[in-house]
DNA sequence: TTATATAGCTGACCGCCGATCATTTCAACT
DNA sequence: AGTTGAAATGATCGGCGGTCAGCTATATAA
């Protein structure tokens, strides 16, 4: 009945510990795909972990710090797809595009994002969003490495790229976490409107102008006088 | 005890039914600038306007109806603000920062922006949606001619410039919706990651970038034949 | 092999939420 | 004054995140 297979009734050892949360965090992970953040409900990941709600408790202190985990995960996974996807050199928009599509192809990473800041953060522990940020911040000097050698940049400029990408991300994508209704509902200026929201061209043209901006400055200020 | 006097008991009249609306619009706004949007609740919105929980479900159809309404008021709230604060002509970077700066004056128009497709739009009806694209494409109108006057740009390009910074804006006002915690409690690299994505730099410089970027794409296709 | 102590786990329970609806009540019209 | 229909009510619903006293499986000691 279960996705999971419940190998002990009890954990007792830390292996053990970490393996059930694992699986919590992969029924977890599995039950936000089918359903979305809004409707995730704890009671419900309980049931198809083959648990009960209380136990959940026992592993995360609240609703959101699962939540954080889960994106701290999919940060990882999606920088490293990412990455992978990188060659030396590339052009801006090729840079753009491998960025928007492996966010989007991970179904946790841009979800969670966009949610971060205004919901998830607020309920959880200062340590824990302690560690969070450290864990974002190492991920970015990653993919700002890479950056730098895919789009030729200075790592300072890299960074700079890379935070800035995220910002835009964030934007770029609310389109597509929209109410999904039936095209045929909409009349066809409502339609139009939401096309030109179309999240992939959206990104990718203003990250264009972005990456090329930065990559400007530079040439500028080595024209003028250190200040 | 009521901030407002109920002027009647009963609203029979279109007219002292639209009053009643407002005199519960208004609560909600103020509540809403005290508690925010997750502690927001109808229960304390119908004691503070003055009534009975389940009378404000004569006026809303759900909770997400009564924000839909309030984020429509700050969009125009706001764009009549920012239109006053344009001059003909301006730099990018001064129309970016009126810009931002009276998108964050308005408590109530950034909060439920960055809302607003990911949570208001999922529990709206499709006419009520419509209606509210609608009242979005006007506004995007309107800023857009006076952008157009404000940065010498076509009213093609005005037009990305002003669907892109409502993009920019979302992207870049996160940080400014995280928790509110004492800065002592932080080490002091978690602060500085914090700061570095203050939001007034970090969508000014972009916005700049991006302004830039469009203006430039217009003298290059200018250059090419029409192909 | 059996007794004991520990701690993982349970499920009933809490207060609150958004939303509904049968009933009450009052303003307007005859 | 009597009638009526809609505005307002408040009890009620199912479900939420989160808590906790008690139960019991398990590791260890005797």
């Amino acid at each position: 009945m279960n996705s999971v297979v419940a190998i002990n009734r009890r954990a007792r050892s830390d292996e053990q510990k970490a393996l059930r949360r694992q699986t919590v965090l992969r029924a977890a992970e599995a039950y936000f795909l089918e359903v979305g953040y809004e409707a995730f409900s704890m009671a419900q990941l309980a049931k198809r972990a083959g648990l009960v709600k209380g136990t959940l408790y026992l592993y995360f202190k609240t609703r959101e710090e699962l939540f954080l985990t889960l994106y701290e995960e999919s940060l990882t996974r999606w920088s490293q797809v990412f990455i992978s996807n990188l060659s030396e050199p590339m052009s801006s928009e090729a840079y753009a595009r491998a960025l928007h599509n492996t966010a989007l192809a991970d179904g946790t990473f841009v979800p969670l994002l966009i949610r971060l800041e205004h919901v998830i953060e607020h309920n959880v522990s200062t340590p824990r969003l302690i560690e969070s940020k450290r864990v974002f911040m190492q991920r970015v000097e990653v993919i700002a490495e890479s950056t730098s050698k895919a789009l030729a940049l200075s790592l300072r400029q890299a960074k700079e790229v890379t935070k800035t990408m995220g910002v835009l991300l964030i934007g770029a994508t609310r389109t597509d976490q929209g109410p999904s209704l039936e095209d045929e509902e909409l009349p066809v200026d409502v339609q139009d409107l939401i096309a030109s929201f179309s999240s992939e061209p959206l990104f990718v043209k203003n990250a264009v102008r972005i990456i090329e901006g930065i990559r400007a400055e530079a040439t500028a200020n080595s024209h003028k006088t250190n200040r």
